[in-house]
DNA sequence: AGATTGTAGATGCACTTGCATCTTTATTCC
DNA sequence: GGAATAAAGATGCAAGTGCATCTACAATCT
């Protein structure tokens, strides 16, 4: 049976990071924008540059199940945003890109993403406390 | 724009979160119990005791949309865990109450929820750590 | 009292997620 | 090389969620 500290930090951890997701995800939404798996997928895409992503490393980076992933990428290919083609090296896999429709919405999503995550989180912690934060939830992972 | 440690936060809250509640509801799941929705929301209608709580007082305290909130409950009632009664004071409403098969599941999966807890969160962090995390996340809130 | 506005809760419809399973190609083991 | 096993990705179906809207009752304002 755990600590009372812990089911505090438990209950805290659950709590803070809906309402700072939900107070995130509302300004994306105002602005007409997607949401943000869409955001994250793109990034990490933009991060891969021309060498690309194979589904299953996108997967991995994004924590998403398969099943999940592979119908993320359905709507990302169909909207533009990433390009699928199929993988030299291994025929069972595909290589995806991202197009340049996606690193132009990917930088247009940032410019609301990151004013919210200052209202979030920058307008709540100081730098050295959300280093702090940082430090603790690294440790959960 | 924020600055990188509030981004970094901000990372760290989502990502570990995510895998946190992942290996929670992993836990749960395994034990072939319900969801943690489920939990929470008998949590909150044991803790109001025979007065039981009205449906949008549950939807406030569990940060759940109002449409969420009534299908979930729904749930809940043809599960046989909850009841719902007309509210004497107010013609539009209803009162509910966490029937003695609801106290009984909610005490069953607290025993593999605060083990899942313990794991997922108790055995990374020391208890003064996880007085400083809980301490950080609450400026969020 | 009667009309307006507000609040509690439900619901149809579209979309997303979870689960199980399937297909196809790689890898491993004999 | 051939059989068994494993990995990559897709998909049908059920369940959950988001959005808009609806109904019913309450509160307010004149």
């Amino acid at each position: 049976m755990p600590d009372s500290s812990i089911v505090d930090a438990w209950i805290a951890l659950v709590q803070s990071q809906k309402v700072a997701v939900a107070r995130v995800e509302a300004r994306l939404k105002a602005a007409g924008l997607p949401a943000l798996t869409w955001y994250d997928a793109l990034w990490e895409l933009e991060k891969a540059g021309e060498a690309g992503l194979r589904p299953f490393e996108l997967e991995r980076a994004l924590l998403f199940e398969q099943y999940n992933l592979s119908r993320l990428v359905d709507r990302l290919e169909k909207a533009g945003l990433v390009d699928r083609a199929p993988c030299p090296d291994d025929g069972r896999g595909q290589m995806l890109k991202i197009s340049d429709a996606g690193r132009v919405l990917r930088a247009r999503m940032w410019q609301t993403y990151s004013s919210a995550i200052d209202e979030a989180v920058g307008a709540r912690l100081s730098n050295d406390e959300a280093d702090r934060l940082a430090t603790l939830l690294k440790k959960l992972t």
